[in-house]
DNA sequence: CTAGGACCTGACGTCGACGTCAGGGGCAAG
DNA sequence: CTTGCCCCTGACGTCGACGTCAGGTCCTAG
């Protein structure tokens, strides 16, 4: 396929395609006048690669992750750096869970302010802290 | 308090508590020498806004959400914003269980191959394609 | 053969949440 | 009074994941 293509497919500029080439990310092959040709498999790769950068990987991590989906085999230091990511990963979870819930808790005061008029204003201040 | 007390308190830097007043988000008292006075609740509330800052949220919608922190009241355009930056962290929440599941496969398939040495490696690729 | 879309390589621009440096004031202790 | 630490206001630097523009090439249809 070529890069416009897979652009398509996989929800991505073209531009964002050339940058991860840059990074090492995903190197296609070229034909002979320069053109870059992905395989079909580059697509999902390129999700995923979406999906650690949506999770807060930096390329570097997502550079040493990647290798092993279709390598197979695991490094030490890339089973290292698996679970350190998992456990970030699992951080940020744990921590965006906690937000939402502060969220709701703001949303749910202020209905009832909506409704019964509270007086005091600081308890929304005080829920925040856990 | 003054700011360095506030910055170590809840743990960040000095800069950013001048930087979350350049944006509205904290607009400390001044003394008459014009040295920056806080209330004690702004430490709470600088944990708050970093939880927005974390969960993804940009200034302008921090801006948006913490009024009511103190206020109590919720303006119409507010509870929209609250719903729609609620609904941005639960699709956040979501992805980022997934991509954690993909990364637990990866890992699990990982140890897999070193014990059991399987041959085809384009199976991670698929496991992580929803 | 030619138009026009898709592709190429640089290389500079962007945006947000600060970091950092320069140059100068405030204030409590000794 | 001076030492030393904290504070002040600009204002430029940073970093990552691209956006965007310039100037040129490729290739496919008519």
């Amino acid at each position: 396929m070529r890069i416009g293509e897979v652009a398509a497919l996989a929800g991505v500029s073209v531009r964002a395609l050339r940058y991860y080439e840059e990074q090492g990310l995903l190197v296609p092959e070229r034909s002979a006048s320069g053109q870059r040709r992905y395989s079909h498999e580059a697509v999902d790769r390129v999700r995923f690669i979406q999906d650690l950068y949506a999770a807060g990987l930096g390329s570097k991590a997502v550079l040493q992750i990647l290798p092993c989906m279709e390598h197979g085999g695991l490094t030490a230091e890339m089973h290292e750096r698996l679970l350190a990511e998992r456990a970030r990963v699992q951080a940020q979870l744990e921590a965006l869970t906690a937000t939402r819930d502060k969220l709701d808790d703001v949303i749910r005061m202020g209905r009832e302010n909506h409704a019964g008029q509270a007086r005091r204003a600081g308890q929304a201040a005080r829920a925040t802290a856990s």
